[in-house]
DNA sequence: GTCTATAGATAGATAGAC
DNA sequence: GTCTATCTATCTATAGAC
């Protein structure tokens, strides 16, 4: 489960929920295990039960993200279709986006981010898929950035205030139309 | 100027180039005097004669995309005509972007430089004048959408490997049809 | 699960020589 | 303008008590 609420498991997700709201303010790099034991009311050892590092901490704030945007890129990438394949793209994207907010942002525009990303061998060429699924190799420059600013705008919906009120239902419509039109052209 | 060849200050310009970099790859807490003045091939201490603090860095390379950021909102804010206000803000935050990409980005993405200028008086308003010149008051959900995806958008622009090779001349009339489109649906 | 205490490394920053 | 040397604070991480 994503937030569980049982006893067990219930102090390692307590850091979790600290670690990406800190992670989301002050980047995962501007945060310390300090703050994120003073925000729960721990000490840092505390902290280091649960997790070996604080990569650890990060890679455990990813991997749902991550699992589900793998998922998409392999569920287009089996569409035959190729019209097809951005749909499946788009929808999948803005859901991944709406299922995990913050994880989301994290993953895609934090700094420390993106570099602790780039060790994976997995993970490195996702850019490189998406980028493959909605654009292909010959690709006008118009339609580069439309792709560039799709993906730029996405890392910003789970984090802005002005959407902060809004809810999933409210928002994958309006996400779907928005995306399918600044790629469609 | 923006980056001086002259003798005086050249030493200065260089700690600024190779910090731009590394705050643009590492984020700006995730990177340290050190890295600075290794990619430059001195000491910390050289860095200290030109800079009093790292804050000092980064306020200097900030200055100029707020200034242009600034400058954009406060035309856009003597312009009588409702509409026409949202075209001076398309034609300005694109030019802005495009005069300082990786500078802008920093400035609109890093956490360390977004937690910066909260600490600011004039510049902690910045995303609300602009988002009274694009949405006014009575913004409907979708609009509201379709401006938090447009600067998401726009502050990957700058340091997106997809359109390095593109200059200024090439990406201004893209950038500004596909920004007025996102606006005005 | 959480604590105190601490080790070891690195951070930002300064003093003073050249 | 740049260096060596150094200070202090903080960081990550570990050991061992409760």
């Amino acid at each position: 489960m994503a937030t569980p609420s049982s006893p067990r498991g219930a102090a390692r997700q307590r850091v979790l929920d600290a670690s990406l709201e800190l992670f989301v303010e002050h980047g995962v790099s501007g945060t310390s295990l300090q703050m994120i034991a003073d925000r729960i009311g721990v000490t840092k050892a505390a902290i280091y039960f649960q997790f070996r590092t604080k990569e650890e901490i990060l890679a455990a704030l990813l991997e749902e993200p991550l699992r589900d945007l793998l998922g998409v890129l392999e569920q287009a990438e089996n569409e035959r279709d190729r019209a097809r394949r951005a749909d499946v793209v788009v929808e999948g994207l803005v859901d991944t986006v709406l299922a995990h907010r913050r994880g989301t942002s994290v993953l895609m525009r934090d700094p420390g981010s993106v570099l602790a990303l780039k060790q994976s061998e997995t993970y490195q060429r996702v850019a490189e898929r998406l980028r493959e699924l909605l654009l292909g190799a010959g690709a006008t420059q118009e339609a580069r950035v439309r792709f560039v600013v799709l993906m730029g705008g996405l890392t910003q919906v789970g984090v802005s205030p002005v959407l902060r009120e809004l809810d999933d239902d409210t928002l994958r419509p309006i996400l779907r139309q928005v995306a399918s039109q600044i790629l469609e052209r």
